[in-house]
DNA sequence: GGGCGTTGTGCAACTTGTTGCATAAGCGGG
DNA sequence: CCCGCTTATGCAACAAGTTGCACAACGCCC
């Protein structure tokens, strides 16, 4: 149950309203953990109700209006509370792999097919990757002097790194199934 | 939706009850698509109804009794059209990443409870590329000479190089931390 | 033969994530 | 002025995944 936490740790980094949290959601926090504007929503109502954010300008009016969120104390709390928490790593699921595996009970007909998804998901891989070394060369000069900035460099590392197991596979899949 | 395509995909690799599936989700098949004896029996449930698999020696009791299912070819033309669809990748989920992110701005105090966690997913991820490194000697020699050994030798290499990948982040990241 | 652990199947309730849609304010153009 | 577009919040229904437990058969062993 990690959502809540994510959403505490963007309102602290920033405090914001459902939708600009949604924005943020598509783009840097997004990268690791997703959730829709819906999630973020119901997610935001329940922080409020167990008192751990609060809206400011409350007194816009219910529908259309803008409600920005800050965290409050208790909500600190329980954020700290949880990065300490220990907790098993989940097996992946992955969709790709799954279907390679598939494919070889499938018959050779599926393989054809799925040799096209992989390049596509070998340009989206590279896209992304790109984009990661991109906001590395953007964000983070050789000069980090603050842990929080160096923290946030490894979770991007984390990102490139990642993209890198990508690329690297899914160009080795494509090069053994050209071969055969 | 790719657990029944899940299990479609073991039962043809090899017909089997769902308890033994079960066994093998932790094993080969679970390594990149999880799932617990609760959904494999429901969805066995659905499968069965929708006419895509059929059970053996149906005339056991209903309690207690084994029952081994078999893939239809209803089943089989089914695992095949979906091998061939277009899937976007899904963005990753990972509470590590977001915990390391978390900490960024819970302050010093979390940071220094995270490191533990850090060893002992590195230490969890060795042992797991220790394991399919161990697969891929013992299953995979140099001579593989069917379509079907080299897709699912692929999947294989897959998994080693993500556990690659984990390994090494975690060690930079542990550098990282210990030299603050 | 009665208790005990293992194997095997399954229901029910819950949480989490997704999809489709409704509502409303604000803004700009014709 | 009203139509359509964007911004913004939200309900409802559904699908997928998790957790806790119940129940039955089998072997075993004392």
């Amino acid at each position: 149950m990690s959502l809540p936490h994510a959403i505490l740790t963007a309102l602290l980094e920033k405090p914001s309203s459902g939708l600009e949290l949604t924005r943020r959601f598509d783009r840097s926090i997004g990268y690791f953990w997703s959730a829709t504007h819906q999630q973020i929503y119901r997610e935001l109502g329940k922080l409020e109700e167990a008192g751990q954010i609060r809206a400011l300008r409350s007194a816009e009016p219910a529908r259309g209006g803008k409600k920005e969120y800050e965290v409050l104390p208790a909500g600190r709390a329980e954020l700290a509370e949880w990065v300490g928490r220990s907790e098993e790593p989940k097996p992946i699921r992955d969709a790709l792999l799954l279907r390679l595996r598939a494919a070889a009970v499938a018959g050779p007909d599926a393989v054809a097919g799925i040799e096209k998804e992989l390049g596509r998901h070998l340009a989206l891989h590279e896209a992304q990757l790109a984009e990661y070394l991109d906001m590395e060369r953007r964000q983070f000069g050789p000069d980090q002097d603050s842990e929080a900035d160096r923290l946030r460099y490894l979770v991007l590392r984390g990102g490139i790194e990642l993209e890198r197991f990508w690329t690297g596979w899914l160009t080795e899949a494509l090069a053994t199934l050209r071969t055969r």
